[in-house]
DNA sequence: CTTGACCCTAGACTTAACTCCAGGGATAGG
DNA sequence: CCTATCCCTGGAGTTAAGTCTAGGGTCAAG
């Protein structure tokens, strides 16, 4: 039912430390405290240190999932059309960085297919002669 | 055929400090130093500037690009294989990249897909719904 | 009552690649 | 000579998301 941080912490995968960094980070709140201070968490605050989880999984920052929070939070309230444009906005970033890591494969492969990868001296490596060519 | 450091910059769209920093990382000696002080550039600097730019425009480090370098310099006495060795270990470093990129977004964009978007309350919205499930 | 496992805080450290700052010197044009 | 523009150094700050440390308190078992 409820549990001390390191329990939390053992069942989402992650170390206390990080449990208290999203604490100071306003992500995650404990339940309460022991008599000697202890945090405890609740059942609640193991779904939210999973949701937490999961939207990072998704590409999120943690100041962006604190944003989701607070929609989340204020559900009743707040517009679907929020959410989903936080999650566009994120879609649009992810592309953009696939988009850059497939121009970089693309280049990267090309030199990298035409040298010969042999024993003989790099003089004329077609990978160092691309990087150091005198156009572009 | 020799410039100053404001110019090297420039010519290649980075900052001053930059460069400086590069001279730091050990990527890039200036030719020379007038009696001022002042670090004076050949227009080999400017290759080699524009080189680190390339590689790094393909996705290596600045720590990488000193292999590079290393190799570079030494090419009679290095096999094409060190090189391209390099180059396919950046290219599977982009390869997992791209991959982890890929499930981020088709994730993300099912989870996107679901959500109404409307000005409705978020009080059932698919997206919070979805980082919010009980299981995974 | 002691031991060991657990927990607390505040704050420093890490990585990469810069970027900025203070305080000052060099150089060219008028 | 004055001014504007360039340059110098050493060192601090930035960002994200933790990770680590020192020094100490709590709690349950034996």
């Amino acid at each position: 039912m409820s549990m001390q941080i390191g329990e939390l912490a053992s069942k989402c995968g992650v170390r206390i430390d990080t449990v208290r960094y999203y604490e100071k980070q306003k992500l995650l709140v404990p339940s309460g405290r022991t008599e000697g201070g202890y945090r405890i968490y609740s059942k609640v605050a193991l779904r939210e240190l999973r949701f937490i989880l999961r939207a990072k999984s998704l590409g999120f920052t943690l100041k962006e999932i604190q944003e989701l929070l607070t929609l989340k939070i204020d559900r009743e309230n707040q517009p679907c059309s929020s959410v989903k444009e936080l999650a566009e906005v994120k879609l649009k970033d992810i592309e953009e960085k696939l988009t850059e890591l497939g121009r970089m494969h693309n280049a990267l492969t090309a030199i990298t297919d035409a040298c010969c990868g042999g024993e003989e001296p790099a003089t004329a490596c077609s990978i160092l002669d691309a990087l150091d060519k005198e156009d572009s």
